[in-house]
DNA sequence: GTCTATACCTAGATAGAC
DNA sequence: GTCTATCTAGGTATAGAC
């Protein structure tokens, strides 16, 4: 008798279940759209959920519903980013091929990644708000920072003929440089107060690192 | 007649002007030096005009006495701090010495000064901002970056002994290594997270610049 | 210049109908 | 789950007395 209430089997009105959480799934990712605009944009505190739940076109009460309070919707947000922004694909190391050439190609596809608008912003983002979100920079290290610098410190420790008697430390001078020119150009306008060419700075840098 | 109502020569009462606003010149350091401390640990839309005052101990009318808004204030202290935590003392170039030598003690003080409470809150700060106070970045570069880049370039460029063919781009490198380790280790907790030791990454740029 | 008091607004978060 | 409407705290900035 209760039971029969729930109506179980019977499908009425429209095939399939969902019938007003239908758009769930989509608001979901329209939520998540508007909050990494907000927040790369604005920062954290000048991210307001009114303004998330505007730009997502739905109401502030739907983005409550999927998320506890602002704080996880930011939390979500940073895993997503953390998830999809950072592609190991150019962390492969290359069978052979002539050290210097690798790591040119190496490090100017690492400045061309962390040039983009979304990179930089998130990077801003990291850094403004770590002391306030602490697992943001231990997230932003282990996701964005450690693969590549594995990467490049094995790669160094694997290339005798390069004699670095300290590749570990070596490899850290190198991504060093390599993060702070892209932070530099992009995030403080460099490129326009005191540029300099990304080709002649890597070549800088690789010649230091090959020519020892 | 009515000039008389000024009193210019009389002074009534007590000697010296500034009978009320004796304090004025006292209770605009404390203001500077409450908006320092808020504006550094939370950052410019985390920090209120109230927090200000009440941690300068005024009211906060006194406050916008002071400044004209809260844009003001921030601009206010954006210089303040500029002339005063960035000293140029430790980019002379002493006379002679071994390159190498010369270099790991210079440095091992950028990467000391960098690493104070001060100016890592600073960098994060003008970071984290400098989008929306595009002037920010600027009044960065020129006051704390440029100096000792055009120090250690000009450094690199005396010493023919080096061999180094592009100056400017080998100087770049060396002072973007620093900065990004400095940055790393204070802003991201890496000296945690992933620590390296400061004399061990110092050894491997220097080597890296006087060995090629 | 400095204070108390307040106007006005926007923020995060919740209530209740559907 | 989704919406409209609302509560409450805290924000910037100002008014007016002294």
């Amino acid at each position: 008798m209760r039971q029969a209430g729930r109506q179980p089997a019977q499908l009425p009105r429209r095939r399939r279940g969902r019938l007003k959480g239908a758009l769930s799934v989509e608001k979901g990712r329209q939520i998540m759209q508007a909050a990494l605009n907000a927040f790369l944009q604005n920062g954290y505190k000048g991210t307001s959920m009114d303004r998330v739940a505007t730009e997502a076109g739905v109401a502030k009460q739907t983005v409550y519903s999927h998320y506890r309070d602002k704080k996880a919707l930011f939390s979500a947000l940073v895993a997503h980013v953390s998830e999809k922004l950072f592609p190991l694909e150019l962390l492969t190391v290359p069978a052979d091929g002539e050290p210097g050439a690798f790591l040119k190609t190496m490090a100017r596809s690492y400045v061309e990644a962390l040039g983009t608008w979304e990179h930089t912003a998130f990077n801003r983002l990291v850094l403004a708000e770590s002391p306030r979100f602490p697992e943001l920079g231990e997230i932003y290290l282990r996701k964005a920072v450690e693969p590549g610098l594995n990467m490049i410190i094995s790669y160094l420790r694997q290339h005798r003929e390069l004699a670095i008697n300290d590749p570990e430390a070596a490899g850290r001078v190198f991504f060093s440089a390599l993060s702070s020119f892209a932070i530099g150009q992009e995030m403080l306008q460099e490129k326009h107060l005191m540029p300099i060419h990304t080709d002649r700075f890597i070549a800088a840098l690789v010649q230091m690192v090959t020519e020892l």
